[in-house]
Formats: C-alpha cells, sequence, structure tokens
DNA sequence: CTATGGCACGGATT
DNA sequence: AATCCGTGCCATAG
C-alpha cells in the first residue's frame, strides 16, 4: 500500500523517498541520536513512552507487538520466525559447547554479562546514562544482583537520582531480564511484569510474588490459596508456571563465558541493531528483535495538530507550527517506514539462513542483496542501504555486520579452515592440495583464491606452519 | 621446481 | 558508476 515500495515509483525523488532512504543507512544509535536532534528542534513532536501495537493495541515494550507474533507465529506454525521484544528470561542458556559437530562450530561466546547488557541499554540512552549504566553494571556480585542503593551511584557520578534509577530500571528489563535488582524477589516481579506484556502469563503469579512472598519461601501453599480465594491446585500450577518460566538469577547464566579465542579480528566494535536467539524449545522459531532506536513512540503532539485545525489561517506564527507539524509528520512516517523495512530484512534473513545462524558459518547459504530485494519487493538499492551499518547479534554471542549475510565464500572459508585444521600437523597442506580436497564438497576454486581465503582466516603458508600453528595464527 | 604473494583484469554485485 | 571477488600471470624465495 505504501508508495515507496514499489521499484517502479522510484523516478520522482518524493520527500518521503530521500527521507526514508537516507533513515535506512543510519543505524540504531545514529537514528537514536537523529529523532533526538528532531525532538530538540521541532516543537511539534513528542515522544511517548508507551508504544501501543497496531493490531491488538495492547501496550508494548517495542515494536512489533510480541503477543501479535506470537500469535501469528502460533498460526501458521511452519514459520520460522517469531519476534518476540523483549526476549524472555533465557532460563538456560543452551549450546554449552557440545554438539557442534565440528569444533568450530561451538564459538565460545565473546562477551560478557556487562558488556551484553550495556550494548542493549546503550541504544535507548544518551552517553550520560551509559556512563551510569556502565558503573552500575560495574558493581554486580557474582549472581549478577545489585546490592548497593542507587544514591550511592548517583552521588559518586554526581548524577540526580532519579537518572541512575531510570538506567537502572532499564537494565534490569534488558535480557537476561530481572539483573541487577536487590534481590531475587525483585528479580522475578521483573521478569513477571515483563511477561505479561507479552502476554503470555499465568494469571496468578504476579499476585502471589507481589502479595505472598513470605508464605511462599515457607512454603505454606495452603495460606496463599486461603488468601487469593482460589483453588490450592491453581497456586500449585502458578507455581509451577514460576519454577519453569522464571530464574532467580538471570545473570548466572552468562557468567564467566570468558573471552573467547575466535579467529577474525573484527570481533567486537559492532553494536548490534537487531539480536537474534535461538529458541530454548529446540527446532522451534528463531526470536528476532530488531532495535527501533528509540523506547518509545514518536509521534506529533494531537494536542498542537487538533488546535493548529482550528485557529484562524492569519494567526501570527501559525505558518511556522503548520511547517513543524508537517516536517514532523514526514519524520514519524519515514521511522516508521524504515524499521518496517527492517524488520522486513530481518524477518527474512533469519528465515534464510537459519541453519548458519544456529550451526555456523559452514551453512551459510548464497544469498545476494538483489535477490532478497527482489522477494521483498524492495528496490535492490533499499536493502543495500539498509544492510549498511548495522549489525546483528547472533546466538552464540558473536556480533557481526549484516553484510556478513551475503559474503559469498563464508561458507568455503570456512571449509578451508576445517581442512587445514584437520589435517596432519607434521605435513602441512599446500594451497595447491587444499583446493583439490574441496573439490569433492563441492567447491570449485582456483588455487589462487585458497591462499586469499587463507590469508583472511589469518593462517600462515605452509611451509610457516608449526604443529601449534593453530595457536599463533591471528596476523 | 614448488609454493606463495603481488598486480591487474573482467565479470558480478551493489 | 563504483566496488568487490575470483583468477591468471609473473616474480621471488626456498
Amino acid at each position: 500500500m505504501f508508495l515507496t515500495h514499489s521499484p517502479e515509483l522510484r523516478g520522482q525523488p518524493s520527500a518521503h523517498l530521500t527521507q526514508t532512504m537516507r533513515l535506512l543507512e543510519l543505524n540504531t544509535v545514529d537514528l537514536a541520536d537523529e529523532i533526538t536532534r528532531a525532538l530538540e528542534t521541532n516543537p511539534a513532536l513528542q515522544l511517548v513512552d508507551e508504544i501501543r501495537c497496531a493490531e491488538c493495541g495492547r501496550r508494548v515494550r517495542a515494536l512489533p507487538c510480541p503477543a501479535c507474533m506470537q500469535k501469528r507465529s502460533a498460526g501458521a506454525d511452519d514459520s520460522p520466525i517469531l519476534f518476540l521484544s523483549p526476549r524472555l528470561p533465557s532460563a538456560s542458556r543452551e549450546s554449552d559447547d557440545d554438539q557442534g559437530d565440528s569444533p568450530l562450530d561451538a564459538i565460545p561466546q565473546t562477551e560478557s554479562l556487562a558488556e551484553h547488557l550495556l550494548r542493549q541499554v546503550a541504544c535507548a540512552t544518551n552517553r550520560l546514562e551509559q556512563q551510569v549504566a556502565a558503573n552500575i553494571l560495574s558493581r554486580l556480585d557474582e549472581c549478577g544482583s545489585f546490592t548497593e542503593h542507587p544514591a550511592e551511584i548517583a552521588l559518586t557520578l554526581n548524577v540526580p537520582l532519579e537518572l541512575v534509577e531510570r538506567v537502572l530500571c532499564l537494565i534490569q528489563r534488558a535480557d537476561p531480564v530481572g539483573t541487577a535488582t536487590r534481590d531475587v524477589r525483585q528479580s522475578l516481579l521483573i521478569q513477571v511484569d515483563v511477561l505479561s506484556e507479552s502476554g503470555s502469563l499465568h494469571p496468578l503469579a504476579a499476585p502471589i510474588l507481589t502479595s505472598y512472598w513470605e508464605p511462599l519461601v515457607r512454603r505454606n501453599y495452603a495460606a496463599i490459596a486461603r488468601g487469593l480465594r482460589a483453588p490450592l491446585a491453581d497456586v500449585k500450577n502458578a507455581l509451577r508456571f514460576i519454577h519453569r518460566n522464571l530464574t532467580p538469577y538471570p545473570g548466572r547464566a552468562w557468567q564467566d563465558n570468558g573471552r573467547g579465542v575466535t579467529g577474525s579480528a573484527n570481533d567486537v566494535y559492532y553494536q548490534p541493531d537487531m539480536i537474534i536467539t535461538g529458541n530454548p524449545r529446540p527446532g522451534g522459531p528463531l526470536l528476532v528483535e530488531v532495535f527501533t532506536g528509540l523506547a518509545g513512540t514518536l509521534r506529533v503532539d494531537p494536542d498542537i495538530r487538533a488546535s493548529l485545525k482550528q485557529a484562524a489561517t492569519d494567526e501570527p506564527g501559525i505558518a511556522n507550527w503548520q511547517k513543524s507539524v508537517d516536517e514532523g509528520s514526514l519524520l514519524v512516517k519515514c521511522v516508521q517506514q524504515r524499521n518496517h523495512t527492517m524488520r522486513r530484512i530481518a524477518e527474512i534473513i533469519a528465515t534464510r539462513q537459519g541453519e548458519f545462524i544456529l550451526r555456523g558459518d559452514a551453512h551459510l547459504k548464497p544469498m545476494t542483496r538483489s535477490l532478497l530485494a527482489e522477494e521483498l519487493d524492495l528496490h535492490e538499492s533499499t536493502v543495500s542501504r539498509a544492510v549498511a551499518n548495522k549489525a546483528v547479534a547472533l546466538p552464540n554471542g558473536r556480533i557481526v555486520p549484516l553484510s556478513m549475510f551475503f559474503d559469498r565464500s563464508l561458507a568455503v572459508r570456512d571449509a578451508v579452515l576445517n581442512i587445514i585444521k584437520q589435517e596432519p600437523q607434521s605435513a602441512p597442506l599446500s594451497d595447491t592440495q587444499v583446493a583439490i580436497l574441496l573439490k569433492p564438497k563441492g567447491y570449485h576454486i582456483a588455487r589462487r583464491t585458497v591462499a586469499k581465503y587463507r590469508q583472511m582466516l589469518g593462517i600462515l603458508p605452509a611451509n610457516l606452519r608449526s604443529p601449534n600453528f593453530l595457536d599463533n595464527r591471528l596476523a
């Protein structure tokens, strides 16, 4: 329905188009900056904290609405994608490096809990708030709890207490949900709160945690049932739900994942614009979150718009207001369009490259931007822009540029790496030999190309390879 | 003579 | 139109 999608209309550069295109090139951080700037300069714009799902009208934390997406994917259960935002508490962060078919597939987590949280929070905060966040995160204890008082931080950093509390709230709600809380109870409460936004919550879970904490820890279930005037069986069900879906120390699963020894040097400097997570339920849909830049909804102040309609056209300054409103609504539209496009692209990428996301480099399927464009009925340049300057966090913890999904030779490089890694250390293989070994695997590449890949992988030439070359590769 | 790296060309992609 | 990628050719090192 929206004009900008069809390639044929590209001829006339409308304001929509140019604007949306520009926004598409921006990553989450820059987009947030852009919007912030607009908010400062345009009096007609406002950011309201709540977001309502267009489909169900429910309040959600970020688009797309988790409930609706869940419903949608429940309808078409073969759909490999499930949008969810924020993610459910990561009950157990599986994939503890055991079952990768090749040792290289088991890529260690490269970021700490603090980094993971900071990255998420950073998308919705300004510099000062990020500083505060970093400070809070540095004070977490082994279990991911935050036992000090926010006022201490406010004091040391010389910022308002209210600011610290706001940041703290953000951290607590980021994945893993419920970290940086004062105690188990607060952690569970927050998890319940977040879960309630996604709809899937046992009705008794929240009341029990809020009002019957004492009896709960004493396991006095009968008292709870009496107090809630609910059947004991229901209470037990609620407890089962709590047990299954909430975790007392969400941060714990993240502790000590260590810094990895992964090859490619270009590892850590990205801030993700989207996060893809494996589903705890094996074989289930992937979970995809696309960051929208700001927590809240950007809109033109409805009051201003309304009073503008009533005002006389010759009233002084009215032209300026009209201009602000026009520009504002244009921006709003473009931002929406941009996020929509980003989401569609994320969706299809996750669908197509599910294998790669879960199993590792070897399973990357060839994919070009133009193919994607055709499939989504977008112009190829649109896809290019959307992919540019973006990064995505994968379930294994790596943050990679989005363009990696379009890397034509990643799978081949992985094969090269595997071959070299498996061959006898006493007799290193030459590039020519590797090229020959690659043929039966379906990769027909020239010897010269093997050399290039080898270099990309940071592997020394055969004649320089010592038995323990893998330790000091990485050029 | 073998194994590699450098340079540059042509085709594909963006 | 600009860029990226695979390859061939040639020089160099061992």
